[in-house]
DNA sequence: CACTTGACCTGTCCGC
DNA sequence: TGCGGACAGGTCAAGT
C-alpha cells in the first residue's frame, strides 16, 4: 500500500525530524523485520547520528554517522512514527492519527534517540523489513540494481516511459506499470488512477498502446503522483506518515476503491474486476476494452 | 527468456 | 455468535 507518494511523504516527515538525532538504543521483537546481528546493531547504529533520509523508489534511506545505513521498506502494512518527547506520556497523536499509544502489539522495532524521543517501526503483516547496511554497499542491493527510473525525475520523459514499458510489450498494461524494474514506485493505486486518467484499459497489451496514449498515460502518471504527494499520500487502511498521520489522497481517487460510484468523468458505475492478479477499478465508459 | 501465479503474513469482513 | 474462507497487494521465488 506504501507507495510512491506514501514513501516519500513518510521521508519528508523523517527529514524533517530525524537529522542530528543520536539513536542510544535499538530493540527488534523479530529477526524478520530486522535479521541484522545483535553485534552489528550495537556497533554500527547504537551511538550513531542520523545525517539524512532518502528514498529510492519504494524503499527508505536513513543515513547514519557511522558510514551505515538503516533500509527500510514498508511493503503493504508498514509504518514508521515518530513520537517526540512531548507526545510521550500524553494522549498520542491527536486528530487525524491513526496509531494509538506506541509501542503496541504490531511495533516490530523501536529506536530510541538521545533525547527520549523514539521511531516505531509498525508492521502488522511482517512483510516489511528494515535492515543495517554499509551506506556504500546500498547501490549493491539486488533490488536498486534492477529498479527502473524515478517517474518525477525531472529528465524522465514520456519517450522514456514509453521505452521502459514496451521492455514488456507482449503483457497487459497494468502488470507492466505493477513492474519495479520498467519504472519505480509505481503501485495498484496509482497504476489504477493513471490508467483512468489516460483511458487506457488495464488489460490493453503494452504493444497496442499509441503514441498519443503513452503521453496521456505519461501526463497522468506524474500528475497523480504529484497530487498525492501534496494530500499526503493515501490512507486505505494502515498507512500514516511520521507523525501517525493519515493522507487524505483518496479523497481525490478517480477510480480507486470507488466501484459503484459514478465516474467523476462521465458519470458511469465504475466496476471492479481482476488484472495481473489485484484488484482493479475502471470507468467501463471511459476506459473501452480494445479488440 | 517472457510472463504468470503463489507464498509470505495478519486483520477484517462476509456468508452460513 | 462463531467459524471458515476470501480478500487486501509489494516483492520475490517458483512454475508454465
Amino acid at each position: 500500500m506504501p507507495e510512491l507518494p506514501e514513501v516519500e511523504t513518510v521521508r519528508l516527515g523523517l527529514q524533517r525530524l530525524l537529522p542530528g538525532r543520536v539513536v542510544t538504543s535499538a530493540v527488534s521483537d523479530t529477526d524478520k523485520s530486522f535479521p541484522n546481528a545483535l553485534s552489528d546493531i550495537q556497533v554500527f547504529l547504537v551511538g550513531a547520528s542520523v545525517v539524512t533520509v532518502a528514498r529510492r523508489a519504494k524503499v527508505l534511506l536513513i543515513e547514519l554517522s557511522s558510514k551505515y545505513s538503516l533500509v527500510v521498506h514498508l511493503k503493504m502494512t508498514g509504518q514508521l512514527v515518530f513520537v517526540g518527547t512531548e507526545e510521550r506520556f500524553g494522549a498520542g497523536h491527536p486528530n487525524d492519527s491513526l496509531v494509538g499509544h506506541l509501542p503496541d502489539r504490531s511495533t516490530r522495532v523501536t529506536l530510541e534517540f538521545a533525547d527520549g524521543s523514539h521511531l516505531y517501526f509498525n508492521d502488522q503483516r511482517k512483510f516489511g523489513w528494515m535492515r543495517l547496511l554499509p551506506t556504500a554497499e546500498v547501490p549493491m542491493l539486488d533490488f536498486f540494481q534492477k529498479v527502473g527510473p524515478e517517474p518525477l525525475s525531472s529528465d524522465f520523459s514520456w519517450r522514456d516511459l514509453q521505452a521502459r514499458l514496451l521492455r514488456r510489450k507482449n503483457t497487459n498494461i497494468k502488470a507492466a506499470l505493477l513492474d519495479q524494474t520498467v519504472v519505480a514506485g509505481i503501485g495498484n493505486i496509482y497504476a489504477d488512477e493513471s490508467l483512468w486518467g489516460a483511458k487506457i484499459h488495464p488489460t490493453t497489451i503494452v504493444r497496442d498502446i499509441t503514441e498519443s496514449q503513452f503521453k496521456a498515460l505519461y501526463e497522468a502518471l506524474t500528475a497523480v503522483l504529484r497530487l498525492s504527494i501534496a494530500k499526503g499520500g493515501s490512507t486505505d487502511k494502515n498507512y500514516v506518515n511520521a507523525e501517525g498521520k493519515r493522507g487524505s489522497y483518496l479523497d481525490f481517487a478517480s477510480v480507486f476503491r470507488r466501484e459503484g460510484l459514478p465516474c467523476p468523468r462521465c458519470g458511469t458505475i465504475i466496476i471492479k474486476s481482476r488484472v495481473a492478479g489485484r484488484g482493479t477499478h475502471t470507468c467501463p465508459h471511459c476506459q473501452p476494452l480494445s479488440k
